[in-house]
DNA sequence: TAGTTATTTAGACAAATATCTAAATTAAAA
DNA sequence: TTTTAATTTAGATATTTGTCTAAATAACTA
């Protein structure tokens, strides 16, 4: 849970997710999208990872990424468990 | 949502939560159950009532802290978004 | 093979954060 | 009214975080 609430802690994380929620993109896209450096983005990518939002897969010299929706049930777990 | 998603970033704050869940507690009583001073325990009750997680009142010289779970439909709706 | 493109890794730095001690505030009790 | 108790505020400090530039890696292209 630690992960996943410190990947969710920074807008251009939940920026980034909300864009692949339409179409997969591959790291230069996402970055273009952003006015902020590719070493930067690069670094939230890692981050949004390593909580297992998601998962990226290398084709050719690109690298695509996508989202992993599943593990937003434990988020949806966590929070219904204070609505009772 | 910042305001939301950095409270929720620590684990002391999110236990916090779990604790008001069965009853309200003040103050004092909730940083008995950790081992970190009131003064830093007085830091996260800040944060989370900025984030409108948690509602006080004071009672003589005790300050009452209760949950309130409607902030967290917020979060629900956020999270939903992402499951279609 | 040499050069170009896509991306990450490494290292530096400023800003934000979590924690502490000491002091201030407020209310109850003696 | 003086003291005690509950809590917060202020200020200091170490750690974490977000961002940058420069360098490294890996794959395509001429």
């Amino acid at each position: 849970m630690n992960n996943l609430f410190k990947a969710l802690n920074d807008e251009t994380r939940r920026t980034i997710l909300s864009l692949l929620k339409y179409k997969d993109m591959n790291a230069g896209e996402i970055a273009d999208y952003f006015s902020m450096t590719k070493p930067s983005i690069s670094h939230h990518l890692d981050i949004l990872k390593r909580a297992d939002l998601i998962v990226s897969k290398k084709e050719g010299q690109f690298i695509n990424y996508s989202i992993n929706t599943t593990i937003m049930d434990d988020l949806l777990n966590w929070v219904m468990n204070f609505k009772k």
